[in-house]
DNA sequence: ATGAAAGAAGTTGCTTTGTGTACG
DNA sequence: GCGTACACTTTGCAACTTCTTTCA
């Protein structure tokens, strides 16, 4: 969990969540159940990855810089390891940060073993923050993530690389689960947003924003023309949002992009942090119209919901990616929408008071991306991107502060909400960072957008109901935003649908189903790649180079051509290249038939290979190694073992039976999966064969694993009863054991007062009365050691049930 | 600026029916 | 002499992934 911790720490932009510790019976008293369930599948999961020690590799820097520093490492090491074990337990804090963004803290490693740290160091890298020498400016450029912990020993690698670095599969594993721990508190925190938005109080606050005058607009009549309803909102709506650019004053710094490669341990939280922790804060951000753009795109929300309008809060979630790959480890490059000018990993700095009117400040900076004067901005889409107070005063005073900070974020918003267009049952999408009304388009920031950046777009509704509408925002949902979500990864779909599930009413109302539909036919939409990279995986198209080697296309149509290669971009067109592009529908996979055999099938009579591949290796030295057929599932049918006659079970060359699945017993056989199930056959004399249930590895060779038996089904009762019989006996012999080691210790115990007693006979008057308790001292001694000493013994305990010490 | 190709370097997955020794 | 339990050992190759560089 220590990693967990690590990976779920709050980055910039986030609140102060380390103030609220929790004891960790509280985690089970506000996770529910089905996290609960969910977080626990995956530690379990974990803990089987860490059971063999992973290959690891080591870049030649980290190893050079090693020794120099590694007492200092230590040191640090060690002090994070207590940060992350004390603040654990926060993982699942009631109250989450606002606009919580995740870092994962390369320190807190691959292994949270409590035990693997103690002979585990860290390498010095001279990549990493404080530890390289490298000053600020250049920390950021090369710094990298480095989740590899290593053993001091290790030999480094011949040729290491000079940047980057792959990860194991259980880095990998540990990256997916945090990205879901990331996912599934990033829910939670929204679900309480939206709560918040139906407090009373809090659009009670808010509702002298609208005068009667603004709210009439919501007020449709039902007699009006669909045309008109909708017109109407919209046009209130307009008004609403102008009204709210007028008096909403954003400063704070909400949700941005998450990386995974900063450093978490010398972490401050910036000064523009959103702090809206509570309930409290919402209102008091209520009343002084301030705080982070999120924070404005909720209380927006409330306003609109108080005016009596069916509106969702919508959250683009600012997820860490699945992948940790450096090129996505790196800090976000100075690029379109970052135009800070400090560094994002230099907190102190990034307080720092701007000049909005000096040249070195965002605008400036913004001016070659966005040449616009202010005042032209303010009708532009972009306009509140800029939050210009000069040329939109706002209504209250702002609160006294020295000087006016900017706050520069991604031209896109990451809150926002979707208004009910009751006349034609649809939601439309209302924002005012990007000032529109039902222009979903609007939203998806680019790819190279280092602040914002869209994979899940969730909209909860008034009663709490979430819905996936990331369709809805995106472009290329298919062909790229897809391969960033957990549904590219095995059971990934089936996981999110029961973390979303949780949120769900249980029933599909119309409008639900309306959505569906819409959803389905965005997604169906969408224009087939005009990129190679993004047929990759692609869920409908398939490219031929894509094939895997045991996939195989059957009865392919072509659907369409793609340009591929340098030629396609040379002039005039000539020499272009074209692939075929395939429906993913036509590819099927195929195996050898000893592979379908081994999932229980068989290749039927005379059916023709559909692939061959090239054979490993000769089985036998004489044999060449040539290729091996492929079949599809269709030309296979059910393996049906030859069946159980006159009670004799059927062997195979081995000696034994295969059934690597139950529906490979033999017809009038029954498997029996009990170790004691051979010995128990052949105490009756009926025949049965081994049943052989896989194949582990051991030295060079596979071995059969034996997992109990085939016997005729008709013997079922009689051998399940012998097994019954030996578990008794064992027990019986187990409770004899156990009476005979009491008795014997009763009879010494006996034996030891007559001897007692004799001496005592023995004494006579005068006689020192010391001895005699000398001797029965070191007899008391003798007892409690050695063979008194035996664990299945009972009897000198009295919590033994065996009894005997203590008479009852 | 972007993406494809090619190459490098590393990881993963497939493979798939023992043997020798000690001891009771 | 026989049966049983247990320790021993962990290949090698092709496919695949990821990253970098070069080029159009």
């Amino acid at each position: 969990m220590a990693k967990t911790r690590g990976g779920l720490a709050a980055r910039s932009g986030a609140g102060a969540a380390g103030s609220r510790g929790q004891r960790p019976s509280r985690i089970s008293a506000t996770v529910p159940e089905v996290y609960q369930d969910m977080i626990s599948e995956a530690l379990e999961n974990d803990h089987d990855s860490i059971d063999r020690p992973p290959k690891r590799r080591r870049t030649r820097q980290a190893l050079e810089s090693h020794t120099e520093d590694a007492k200092k490492e230590q040191e640090t090491h060690n002090e994070h390891i207590d940060e992350e074990q004390e603040s654990e337990e926060e993982v699942f804090e009631d109250v989450l940060p606002p606009a919580a963004q995740t870092v994962y803290n390369s320190d807190s490693g691959s292994d949270w073993d409590d035990d693997a740290f103690e002979d585990i160091g860290l390498y010095s890298d001279p990549f990493q923050p404080g530890l390289g020498g490298a000053d600020g400016d250049e920390r950021d450029e090369d710094q990298h993530l480095d989740l590899t912990l290593n053993k001091s020993k290790e030999v480094p690698q011949k040729t290491p690389r000079k940047k980057g670095r792959t990860f194991t599969k259980e880095d990998r594993a540990t990256h997916l689960m945090i990205h879901k721990m990331h996912l599934l508190c990033l829910t939670r925190y929204l679900e309480r947003r939206n709560e918040w938005c139906n407090d009373a109080e809090v659009q009670r606050i808010l509702r002298p924003l609208l005068s009667a005058k603004d709210r009439q607009w919501f007020k449709t009549n039902p007699e009006w023309t669909q045309f008109r309803r909708t017109g109407s909102i919209k046009k209130g709506l307009d008004n609403a949002a102008n009204i709210w650019l007028t008096n909403f004053k954003v400063t704070a710094r909400g949700m941005r992009r998450a990386y995974w490669d900063e450093d978490v341990s010398d972490f401050v939280l910036p000064p523009d942090a959103d702090r809206v922790l509570d309930k409290s804060d919402f209102k008091r951000a209520a009343m002084n119209m301030e705080g982070s753009r999120d924070t404005g795109a909720q209380l927006y929300c409330a306003l609109l919901r108080g005016a009596g309008l069916d509106v969702r809060l919508v959250c683009s979630l600012q997820l860490l990616p699945i992948n940790a790959s450096s090129s996505k480890t790196r800090p976000p490059p100075q690029g379109v929408s970052t135009a800070r000018p400090v560094t994002p990993t230099t907190p102190t700095s990034d307080g720092e008071a701007m000049n909005i009117g000096s040249p070195t400040s965002p605008f400036a900076t913004r001016a070659t991306g966005a040449p616009f004067s202010a005042r032209r901005r303010l009708g532009h889409p972009n306009a509140a991107d800029y939050h210009i107070p000069d040329t939109a005063p706002p209504r209250r005073l702002p609160p006294p502060k020295p000087k006016q900070r900017r706050i520069v974020e991604s031209p896109y918003p990451v809150f926002w909400v979707e208004v009910l267009d009751e006349a034609h049952q649809k939601w439309m999408p209302v924002d005012f960072v990007t000032a529109t009304v039902n222009k979903p388009s609007v939203f998806e920031p680019p790819a190279v957008d280092a602040e914002n950046t869209m994979t899940y777009v969730f909209s909860f509704e008034e009663d709490g109901a979430v819905r996936d509408v990331t369709r809805r925002y995106t472009k290329w949902y298919s062909a790229k935003v897809r391969k960033t979500r957990v549904e590219s990864t095995e059971g990934g779909s089936k996981w999110l649908r029961r973390a979303l599930k949780f949120y769900s009413r249980g029933w599909k109302t119309d409008l639900d189903q309306i959505e569906d539909i819409e959803l389905q036919t965005i997604e169906g939409r969408e224009p087939m790649p005009t990129s190679i990279a993004d047929f990759k995986g692609h869920p409908r198209y398939v490219l031929e180079r894509d094939l895997r080697r045991n996939e195989v296309l059957i009865d392919p149509h072509e659907i369409g051509k793609v340009a591929a290669g340098r030629d396609a971009s040379s002039a005039g067109g000539k020499g272009k290249k074209l692939e075929s592009v395939f429906r993913r529908t036509d590819v099927k996979t195929v195996r050898s038939a000893d592979g379908w055999y081994r999932l229980g099938r068989e290749v039927k009579v005379g059916e023709q290979p559909m692939k061959s591949r090239a054979a490993r290796k000769a089985t036998n030295n004489d044999d060449e190694p040539g290729d091996v057929a492929l079949y599809t599932e269709d030309q296979t049918e059910l393996y049906e073992a030859p069946p159980v006659v006159n009670g004799r079970v059927p062997k195979n060359v081995y000696g034994n039976l295969d059934v690597y699945v139950q529906s490979m017993v033999p017809k009038g056989g029954v498997h029996l999966p009990y170790p004691d199930a051979a010995r128990a056959a052949r105490l009756l004399g009926i025949s049965y064969s081994d049943a052989v249930t896989g194949f582990e590895f051991r030295g060079r060779q596979g071995t059969a694993v034996v997992k109990g038996v085939v016997i005729a089904s008709e013997y079922q009762e009689a051998v399940e009863a012998v097994i019954q019989g030996f578990k008794d006996d064992e027990w019986h012999a187990k409770e004899e054991r156990r009476t005979l080691a009491a008795l014997r210790m009763w009879k010494r115990f006996m034996v030891g007062l007559r001897i007692k007693e004799r001496v005592d006979a023995y004494e006579i008057e005068g006689e020192e009365k010391e001895k005699v308790d000398e001797y029965i001292q070191d007899d008391d001694e003798g007892m409690q050691s050695e063979e008194y000493d035996m664990d299945e013994a009972g009897g000198f305990f009295p919590e033994d049930d065996g009894g005997g010490f203590v008479p009852e």
